[in-house]
DNA sequence: TCCTAAGCGAGACGGTACGTCTTGTCTTCCA
DNA sequence: TGGAAGACAAGACGTACCGTCTCGCTTAGGA
């Protein structure tokens, strides 16, 4: 019993390395340049040892983002208030997007992983239609998808990280949050059909977060 | 003089038979699985003649892609009415996706070359830019970063195409367009301070194309 | 420490391979139509595992004929009586040549490696000058170059084994040998300053060798 | 008439701006990592010319060198006296090697053409077999093959003039011939019975040569 | 205390694609 | 018509990674 959670320990060991060493390369070189040698090496572990863990470098990738977002989810959900606001929501993506900028920025910028963009628009549109939209939707009698409008949201989000990350994270998080409420509620609400519902809320950042 | 030319012709003929190559066996097999030998093989030319053209596979789909997204960038640019609305620009969009989804469909997709979301997120916003929303800024007097509000658009703009594609192209391209504009306009608008001046267009797709 | 002799046996099987397979195309196609495809094809062993043992096929046929010349050196070094004559050092030569003859043959046709000749040409100089010469000019005076008389002793030798090679090994390897003292020793000795030493032994084989 | 004749002017021009220049090459960088662009290139021609003229660069060599041994035949065929003397022919050898000497030592040395020195070896067994031991043999009954004792002539003065080359050309031709009639002869009179015809020729070089 | 099972390091190996190099052929034009 | 220019097919090269494999070593429980 003991034992295996020794085994289990130290497995968990090894793939916090890998996965460590691996994060720390793609800052420093971007990821397609990357070898599976380059991060055992880096994580002092035999280059065999890599392939009992995971099959390739995406998989590591795969795996290491995964538990990045659920950092990010947890947040999101452990966070008061349902449904959530738009500003609420995105303060908390840009606010985790800073804590990981240099990350990210390897990762968003030319030689990244080939589907980091589109996984990360498809999961955000996901946490923003679970937790925003689904109760927005409920309340009328629109015949929009949920799924169309999620998408749009999330293309909004994640261009709007784009740009903050080539701009230094210039605007504070709260306020690219107003913005982002600012640009995206008037549409939504349009098109479903509500009048005004968060218009009114006074575009108070603390307020809203 | 004479001679030129017709060393241009082969010249030219040979890339397009690698550009024709590369895009039949994206659709069919996917980007990343593709080697330089499949295209050359397919292309009935010498793999050495590949590398006289071209560096490798990435640079021949950004030159090929360069060629798509200017035939689009010549739609657009030669339609009537400047600036552009965001509807009639984004059903140049959607018509153009149209015409090549099998392509674009593939491109999306997970396997695809790592670069073409940003790229074309990119590409879309500064197209966003110059035709529409520099008309609208310089009418106010709002401080907000056009790049931003570009990036939003197009972010919004490519989350629809993803989207639609996942759709089967389903609502026309004109109904997208349509609700492109309803989404986009009034929060864009309300950034600018623009009192409504869009809002008033009867959404009557026809008259707005 | 058994690990260690396990992996260099697995070594030593994937050389012995090369070499084996390398030496078999020469003697059916020749040295110079031979590829590193060809030579791994024919031992199964992987192109890149060629890579992992030798820089080119030079470098792989230098060391198979490196270890070829030690055994004729072994042969010529355990024979009993020093210092070795002309004859009795010819003999094995000419024997070493008779077991490997299509590979000499092969090897010394056109198409051959390009070394090859004089390769052998300054091995054999040397073996005769380390095992005859050496001892011979310290008993005189002469102020010869020692290395001349061995070029001259070698140049004459390999022209025997390549003409023996083209008459289908005709004469004895003994005859041979005799032939070869009668013609070398004579002009040495001469050279030499000394007085027909050789010259008394009667044209036996057996009392010579 | 007169126009095929400046062509032929021409074609001969051409050809022999070729020649030079891969003997130039040949010298500067040894024979095996000259390219037919070097070639061409160095004199001034189109890499298609060349293939006009020639079906490879060793047809080339071939060709090239065959222009040069006829030097050294006619030298010593217009050479007074025959049968010629082992010590007067391989004056003119040695000359003729002295005049050419860093050709040929970058055509010994290893990266030379494979075929170079067994050619050469066979090229100057014959002509030492029709210009000085045809006529010996006559003389009497031996019945030892011609070829053979042409081969060992030719391998050991093959093999003098490899270790002159080595040498700088240290010893004067002369007294390299001398030495090179004092090896050989005593030991092919020998084989061939004949009573020491030459020995009685004092070792005086003037005479000789 | 030894045993034994599992994680691990080391590194040989087969395989695939790469990008480069050189060859020899061809076509078009120029002098 | 000989030569220059240069696109092209063909194919070997040596390199880089990959993922698999076998072999011992270590180590920490359980016998």
């Amino acid at each position: 019993m003991k034992g295996k959670q020794v085994v289990d320990r130290r497995i968990h060991r090894t793939q916090q390395m890998l996965s460590d060493a691996f994060f720390a390369l793609i800052v420093e070189r971007g990821y397609d340049s990357i070898t599976v040698q380059d991060i055992t090496e880096r994580a002092n572990i035999g280059r065999a040892t890599f392939y009992l863990h995971y099959h390739d470098k995406e998989q590591l990738l795969e795996e290491s983002l995964l538990a990045l977002f659920e950092d990010l989810t947890k947040d999101v959900e452990l966070a008061p208030g349902f449904p959530a606001t738009y500003q609420s929501l995105s303060i908390h993506v840009f606010q985790h997007i800073a804590e990981h900028h240099a990350l990210y920025r390897a990762l968003f910028k030319e030689g990244g992983p080939p589907f980091i963009v589109i996984r990360m628009h498809r999961w955000l549109a996901s946490l923003i239609e679970r937790r925003v939209l689904k109760a927005h939707i409920e309340q009328c009698t629109s015949n929009v998808d949920a799924g169309l409008l999620a998408m749009h949201c999330a293309g909004s989000l994640l261009a709007l990280v784009i740009w903050w990350l080539d701009h230094d994270l210039a605007p504070a998080a709260e306020q690219l949050g107003y913005l982002f409420w600012q640009l995206i509620s008037p549409g939504i609400n349009d098109v479903l059909g509500i009048p005004l519902p968060e218009s009114n809320a006074i575009p108070d950042t603390k307020k809203e977060a």
